[in-house]
This record gives structure tokens, C-alpha cells and sequence, in this order.
DNA sequence: ATAAATGTGTAGTATATAGTACACATGACA
DNA sequence: TGTCATGTGTACTATATACTACACATTTAT
């Protein structure tokens, strides 16, 4: 599924229960015009910035990462992370590439356990 | 230290030893132009594209993740990683922002000797 | 029935990215 | 001393990114 695929679905589903949810409204307040919204979700322009991602990711009450990730994109606080040590970060990331999902998530949660 | 900085530094270095690191020749081997290679040393343009930073680190033998780093990218196979599990590796990096580098480097040994 | 709201087609814009092409003054060197 | 290579200034260019503005037909609400 596309990120125009994506949001579209979701969006709808939310106007199918409250209709401020059209998209005239959303793009008014994620701040773009409503046929540049109708056209990312059609798949007819490519996704927005990051800056509008997040302002869709919150309005639609889906994670940004996924919603960032979905549009060919890395969140830049991530990268800016990445980018202050560059060599430990490619090295550990490139490690867990094909790491089961328990794998990372228990590192995740052992990190922030402190048990390191 | 800029990008461009550290190419001038480094490609000086190795000019002085073997003079086929001049500008020119450096240029002609990564594949631009040698005015636009002298525009990015001195920092008159931003630095140039992943590929060509690619092949600049091959050719000074740089760490290819540190210059990406010092031109204000991260590189393109690690995104890619980070895209296909956008929750699980946004979590995991955002953790380790303020861990200390024996940390993630255990970590990362940890992992590639299947310690986890 | 009509006014308001909706979704979308067409056209255009500003800025960034990623360079090329050529000329020219200077310096090395044989 | 001529020539060959070097570094760089100026002027462009092509493509991508990230949108806006307006018009218009359709659908919905009162």
C-alpha cells in the first residue's frame, strides 16, 4: 500500500464517524491546500515534506515513523542521532539488519532498563 | 571542520606523497568536473551526491558513513533498513541518542556474535 | 430548491539539488 | 622558454521538491 493509499483510508475511516475529517478540512488544518491533499492521496504528486507528515501523523493519530517511513522517509531527528557517530550507528544498524523483531526490541528496552 | 575542509586536508595529504591527487586527476577518477570538485573543497557549493561522496571516500580511503556524515546525509542502505521497521529502529536509536560509545559498540558486538 | 461544502483538474511558482562547460591566470618542468 | 598541468572564476542547465491558486462539477444539507 501507497502513503496516498494509506492516509486516504485512514482518513476516511475517521470522516465516516466525524466529517470534519473531509479533505478540504484536513488540509486546512495540516496547512495545505485541499487539491494538493486530494492529489497526495491519489498518489498524484509525491508525498509532502517531513514538517507536513507530522502535522498529518498527528491529525490522523498515526506514528510518524510509520507514516515517515511509508513515504521513503527517515525521520531527520534520527538521522541527526545517526550522523554524531556515524561509524558506531552504520556499524550496529547494518549488525541488526536482519535481526529478528524481538531481538532489537529487547535491546531497545534493556537500553532503556539500563541492564547494559 | 566543513566537508570540504576535510577533502582539501586529506587529498592534500596524499597529493604530497603521489601527485595523481591533484584536483584535476581526483576529479577526473570520481567523475566531475575538476571545478566543481575545487567549488566543494573550498565550500563555495554544498557538498555533492551520495554517489560521488562514495567515490571521493573509496579514492582518499575514507570511511564512506563518515564523510556522509560530515556532508549532512546518512547513507541511503541505512535508511533502508530503517524504513522496512520504522517503529522498532526509531525506538532503538532514539534510546541509544545519549548512550555512551562502549555501549553501542557492545551492543553491536554482542549482536554479531549472536549474544542476544 | 438552493446554498454550502466537497473533491479534483489544470496551470503555475519558488527553491534546492547536482551538477557541466569554458576560459583564464599561475606554476612546474624539461 | 615554451608547454603542459593545475586551480578556480563565471555562467549556465536539468531535474526534483514542495508546494499555491483558481475554477468547476458534484454532492450534501436545510
Amino acid at each position: 500500500m501507497t502513503f496516498g493509499e494509506y492516509i486516504r483510508e485512514h482518513r476516511e475511516a475517521l470522516k465516516s464517524q466525524d466529517r470534519r475529517f473531509s479533505v478540504r478540512q484536513v488540509a486546512q488544518r495540516i496547512g495545505v491546500e485541499p487539491a494538493y491533499l486530494s492529489k497526495i492521496e491519489r498518489g498524484d504528486v509525491a508525498p509532502p515534506s517531513e514538517a507536513k507528515i507530522r502535522a498529518l501523523a498527528e491529525e490522523l493519530d498515526e506514528d510518524p515513523d510509520v507514516l515517515l517511513a511509508m513515504a521513503g522517509k527517515v525521520s531527520s531527528d534520527l538521522q541527526e542521532i545517526i550522523r554524531k557517530r556515524p561509524q558506531l550507528f552504520a556499524d550496529l544498524i547494518r549488525q541488526l539488519k536482519s535481526a529478528p523483531d524481538h531481538a532489537i526490541l529487547r535491546i531497545a528496552r534493556d537500553v532503556r532498563d539500563g541492564d547494559w
